[in-house]
RNA sequence: GGAGAGUUGGCCGAGUGGUCGAAGGCGCACGCCUGGAAAGUGUGUAUACCUCUCAAGGGUAUCGAGGGUUCGAAUCCCUCACUCUCCGCCA
């Protein structure tokens, strides 16, 4: 969430900003000001009210304690003026209040100036390329049929004992899930990050937090008996852990990675979309979550993208990474990178991570700040996170680009957890 | 799931209707003391919003959350959440 202050301060960078987005909302950012200040002199006059209420008792109080009874009745009667003043009044800003967040709600974030503008993926900057990718896919098979003919993946027993979308990994490929989840977690770890494993449901609040409601309410498993949302990434427990915190200024940044299994109805999504594993309802990933220092954050988000690159590279798949247009940017994001991997059999990219920088929009919501070390007022951190990473399209790429005559090879850096080196 | 006890500031802890944003202690910060330190001693030590907007000052709210009683609630009542103890169940 924007917070008022910057639409004050910063009105026309931000129309500027949100151009990019292709959209006009000066007339939306102007209400919410106008909102605001109706906001500030409800309060003023609560507040007033308030006060005289407050007098007013103290007065009683000391009449009753003079016994002076009588006059202090007579006080008594001047107070349910105020009183029904004061009711009004706390509606008015309580209804105001809300309807000001509402407004502020659908403000999305304001992109970077390094994000280009475009309305959708075919806008998206390519940064880096590695490895060999486009055409020679042939003679190469979908992942879903390697998936079957080594035994990797059962996608029926999955429709069987679930539903479509929860695919059953069997021996290797199960064993290739295990492997992949250790290596990215390690090779995080190793990097600075610190492992956590939060549950897996989390509460009303913690969804509003991280703003998965009341938007986005639809993508959600939500377990009605107790009120629990299914996780649909692991940014969600874990950003909330940091939910109403005010953090040192010396303790940022505080960087976290964590593996779960992800839950997401993806309703409305179908076709090729959907086959194999290119979309699931449940998969696997490992994912880092940082807090950062304002100043720092754009540092933070180049040194993420450089470490998560570097994981694919060292797996060996050929991908490529791309800046998100204005258009194609999430609405919560101010700058992110997609990396995607080369889907050899179907010929096509499939995005593996999305590493951005919310900027202080996240922590707005969570209320989320550190204590500058000079002692001066709390300030709003910056949050970042990123896939480190999305194992079935990792998976899927693995399969179709490293197939051969003779099974599929399994890349070095993985042997050690796979402790077998061919799949046959 | 049943019964009981509890939830107060960074932490511990007092406070059963008024002058309580809240005693006392610890911690922390700054000063004094000291050659330096410890001890001692003094001062300060929450957040949000409003006013002001440079600062200072002032106002309001917040004693687990929400609602109620009352002129007035940390204190009384109701609902909920959480923690602990005992019983039950259980990987």
């Amino acid at each position: 969430m924007i917070t008022t202050t910057r639409i004050k301060e910063e009105f026309d960078l931000i129309l500027l900003g949100l151009q990019k987005r292709g959209l006009d909302l000066r007339s939306e950012l102007e209400e919410i000001l106008e909102q605001d200040d109706v906001r500030k002199r409800t309060q003023k006059e609560l507040d007033d009210t308030l006060h005289e209420a407050r007098i007013l008792s103290k007065e009683i109080g000391g009449l009753f304690k003079a016994g002076k009874k009588e006059e202090a009745e007579q006080a008594k009667s001047r107070t349910s003026a105020l009183k029904a003043q004061e009711k009004v009044l706390h509606q008015k800003l309580a209804e105001t209040e809300e309807a000001l967040t509402e407004k502020l709600r659908h403000i999305p974030n304001v992109p970077h100036e390094s994000v280009p503008k475009g309305t959708s993926e075919s806008d998206n900057v390519e940064t880096e390329r590695w490895g060999e990718a486009e055409g020679s896919g042939e003679q190469h098979k979908p992942h879903w049929e390697l998936a079957k003919t080594y035994g990797l993946i059962d996608f029926e027993a999955g429709v069987k004992i679930t539903g479509a979308g929860f695919p059953v990994y069997t021996g290797k490929g199960a064993i290739l899930q295990r492997a992949l989840i250790n290596f990215f977690l390690d090779r995080n770890v190793a990097a600075g990050y610190q492992e956590v494993l939060p549950p897996h449901f989390v509460n009303e609040d913690s969804a509003y937090g991280t703003g998965q409601l009341p938007d986005k309410e639809g993508q959600m498993y939500h377990i009605t008996a107790d009120d629990l949302y299914c996780i649909p990434t692991a940014e969600v427990p874990v950003t909330n852990l940091y939910r109403g915190d005010i953090l040192k200024e010396e303790d940022l940044p505080k960087r976290n990675t964590a593996y779960t299994p992800c839950f997401r109805r993806e309703a409305g999504s179908y076709g090729k979309d959907v086959r194999g594993l290119n979309r699931l309802h449940q998969f696997d990933k490992v994912e880092v979550v940082v807090v950062e220092h304002p100043d720092r954050s754009y540092e933070r988000l180049d040194r993420m993208v450089e470490h998560i690159g570097g994981l694919i590279k060292e797996l060996e798949i050929p991908h490529r990474i791309l800046r998100l247009c204005g258009g194609d940017l999430g609405f919560t994001s101010a700058l992110t990178y997609d990396f995607e991997v080369w889907s050899r059999a179907q010929e096509r990219w499939l995005e593996v991570s999305s590493v951005s920088n919310f900027e202080s929009f996240q922590s707005n919501r969570l209320k989320l700040r550190y204590r500058p070390s000079d002692g001066g007022k709390p300030q709003l951190c910056h949050t970042l996170n990123g896939s480190a990473l999305a194992l079935p399209r990792i998976l899927a790429a693995l399969l179709e680009n490293n197939q051969t005559e003779s099974g599929i090879v399994v890349p070095k850096v993985l042997q050690p957890y796979t402790h077998f080196d061919l799949i046959q």
